[in-house]
DNA sequence: CGTCGTGTTGAACTCAGTCAAGCCAGGTGG
DNA sequence: CCACCTGGCTTGACTGAGTTCAACACGACG
């Protein structure tokens, strides 16, 4: 069952979090909001694998991932399963808590994980209340979606090397941004099958692939890190741009 | 090059427009508006093929699909197509541009369509100026995200045959809320192709997969209309929900 | 020490892709 | 009126990327 221990690295205010900026705002498009601060209720810890939100449910809080990793994912009848994201420390649960309280994804904990919590009631109205902060959740929303489409078009009409070189070199820029990696290593916690779910491939396929880009001098993974060893040379070689769509147009 | 007439069936002004309430509303939530149906600047008609909007270009103006279809898409380097999303009468064709002025993607006329223009900086500018339609604006993209996320479990999980049912299905759905369908029959206008490339399969493979279907006596195709006779097996046969994510739990 | 979770490897298989030919309806122009 | 294109659909033969199934390795953990 969720244990509930605080995080040794949670500020035990939003002030000094150094994630701050990630979560409600666009680096530099609005200004800090006290306010807004000031509405987080607390923290919580969970275990990996614990279920953070399932599919349909009534949620009346607003969870955005502080530290650890967690992803979004949907269940089909028969068992099959699709991730749809991974959220890193600094990411929001999900925006679309911010106007409606049951949505059609789950979300589970990928490592153990800290949660700030917030009134999901509370901050919607206070969003609404600034139009700023409205203009900003939309443009949010926005890069989800932007995300989605190159997500689409990855599964729609890329291979499978270079579906899985495309998220490792994702993690990586997102990652970076947040400063939580190392140069070219960074943190990799996922199992083969996360890899399989979230890009269409059974993990079976994924060892091959890996396998192979292992070979090829272009990654390496140990004790749950991955360190790229030539990002230009595996873009060039799976046919990728240098930055996502994601990020290209939508600020 | 682009023709420019009025569509015959496209009224003067929006008060008689029986698509209205698609665009910005979500039904009944949202009250009509008569100062943003003002800013209704104009129509204008395309033909089939044409570019509606380029991805990456500068766009000034708000468009809404009055008549006709067209599809969001992305193309990658080496130019393979991937199809994001049909557009039918009555939808935006992106709610995005209401926060910034350059997206990630293209959008064609996939039939003779009209379209509705607005000017962009007006539109936004209005929406933030009422927080119900901003609320409203973020509901819609909520939308837009749980499709996308729908499309992804397809492409990701389902084999060719449950994604081309579920495509019909989807399309037969969103016909019939706007009373665009007959009955199980509605029109079809899609090339092989272009389900092709929103499914990422082969034009070839579409044709086989549907050649299937229709030996099944689920589905016929007669000059560009499309009859279902038997929804409810297509769906026990592919294993599809009765309603989709995307309007199950989202307002 | 056994068990569990995870990753690796091989062999057989299969779904979907590729390539190529032919068909058909509609449109154009002689 | 016929000849000829053109774009889209179908079909067959072959290929191949990715799956399935099964065995085994290895480390963590109780």
């Amino acid at each position: 069952m969720a244990r509930a221990l605080a995080s040794p690295r949670m500020p035990s205010d939003c002030d000094s979090c150094p994630l701050r900026r990630h979560v409600f705002y666009l680096d530099g498009v609005v200004d800090d909001d006290a306010a807004l601060l000031a509405l987080r209720q607390g923290c919580r810890s969970l275990p990996a694998k614990a279920t953070i939100y399932r599919e349909g449910e009534l949620a009346s809080e607003y969870f955005t991932l502080f530290d650890g990793w967690a992803f979004r994912y949907k269940l089909i009848p028969d068992g099959r399963r699709q991730i749809l994201s991974f959220l890193l420390p600094g990411d929001a649960v999900s925006f679309l808590f911010m106007r409606t309280d049951r949505l059609h994804f789950s979300v589970q904990a990928l490592t153990d994980v800290s949660l700030c919590v917030f009134s999901r009631i509370a901050l919607a109205r206070h969003v609404t209340s600034r139009s700023d902060l409205s203009a900003n959740l939309e443009r949010l929303e926005g890069r989800e979606i932007a995300a989605a489409d190159d997500r689409l078009t990855d599964l729609g009409r890329r291979s499978a090397h270079e579906r899985v070189a495309n998220l490792i070199l994702q993690l990586h820029l997102r990652l970076q941004q947040r400063g939580l990696a190392e140069g070219d290593s960074f943190p990799f916690p996922l199992r083969q099958q996360h890899l399989g779910d979230a890009l269409g491939l059974t993990a079976v396929h994924v060892s091959r692939v890996l396998k192979d880009l292992k070979s090829e001098g272009l990654v390496s993974i140990e004790r749950e890190r991955l360190t790229l060893h030539d990002a230009e040379r595996m873009r060039r070689l799976y046919g990728l741009n240098e930055r996502s769509g994601t990020d290209r147009y939508l600020l």
